[in-house]
DNA sequence: ATTGCATTTTACCGATCGGTCTACTATTGT
DNA sequence: ACAATAGTAGACCGATCGGTAAAATGCAAT
């Protein structure tokens, strides 16, 4: 078929991992040729722009923490609220095991690239609302189970797993800034307690 | 004294308005020497280098926002669970304002300049942290007022003041994304039922 | 063998990056 | 009046930015 050697995919590894580990601005396309062990002309060859590269970067982060981080976590092999706690040891294992490799803790890399690029490009901007909008429905079909196992009352069920991702996005933050995965473990398990009832009180 | 017209002030303003409304990186000494109308010359009279600049510019912000932001919206005229509500209106008040001058919602400015720096400069890191601390430091006294008003029994204050932050954080963080105000009016207002009992339960 | 195409290599482009240097102009204290 | 000093102006630096052009190479089908 086609017989690129894996070409593309090293490309996309260097790029994902090195503006992961610092930012978008941060990183130009030479360094990330370097650590993909390819030359410019590879690059510009697979890739239109640097900001091509990049919307390719947050599919395929999205793509890997769907299957690797989110569908592990919210497997239906336990109850609802229990997986919410189970998502927040593995984000704080996860954590940790960045900032051993790394030196840092580094977040959320959506919220990084979301508060980078968000007043200054537009599409990039929609592809992260769109990204935050799938986790978000993870929440939210993990709330309407709970509620149907008479977990909770009347509950505007949007609008609370957006507050409860909300709020991961911040412990992450703030974990970040404090380079301390601690704080994970220590605020994480709140955000099961987050409610947010209709409008119509 | 120091015949100085304000042109450090000029460049302050200048770096502030554009690092906040772009990035760190996403802007230029050039670009920031243009909007002062001052010439690169006098900028590196007053400093030594875009890194000590941002350093003035963090200071500036926390001045600013402590006294035009937490100090009249913690104002003791209330009960303190109503300053938190207070707090967030303000906060949409004026991230509407922002995102009509600037096209955008801006977020937090702190927020955004950790997410992008913290893992490339320990010292605007540690910077951070501390602007951090001194929001938390805020929450932590509304908490400990309502506290002996009664309000709520046993409480980790120093905990829940961090992850009331959080969510803040979060929810600014998600209303950029999104660029969309009203995020903070519909999730804001829950952030008075966050609450981190101590660890020895 | 030869064509055709995908991939790779190399050299190069103009623009911009943060930062320096020197000369000039005010202003102030004596 | 004069020297010292603070501030301004603007040319200039090497390095790096994202991106381009054109050969050279490998490989597959005819």
């Amino acid at each position: 078929m086609t017989p690129e050697h894996g070409t593309r995919r090293r490309i996309l590894a260097s790029a994902r991992d090195l503006i992961y580990s610092r930012s978008y601005t941060g990183v130009g396309v030479a360094e990330i040729c370097t650590r993909a062990e390819v030359k410019k002309g590879s690059f510009y060859h697979f890739f239109p722009s640097k900001r091509q590269l990049s919307l390719a970067v947050i599919d395929d982060l999205q793509n890997a923490i769907e299957d690797r981080g989110l569908s592990p976590a919210f497997a239906p092999d336990i109850p609802p609220l229990q997986r919410l706690q189970r998502f927040i040891e593995h984000l704080h294992a996860f954590q940790c095991a960045a900032a051993k490799t790394h030196g840092h803790l580094l977040g959320c890399p959506f919220g990084n690239l979301a508060l980078e690029l968000a007043t200054s490009d537009e599409l990039i901007r929609r592809k992260l609302a769109a990204v935050f909008a799938a986790i978000q429905a993870r929440f939210e079909h993990v709330l309407t189970e709970a509620q149907t196992a008479g977990e909770f009352g009347v509950l505007d069920v949007p609008a609370t797993a957006k507050a409860m991702l909300a709020y991961i996005e911040g412990v992450l933050l703030l974990a970040k800034t404090a380079n301390d995965a601690a704080l994970i473990r220590q605020l994480g398990p709140a955000v099961a307690q987050i409610r947010i009832l209709p409008a119509d009180c």
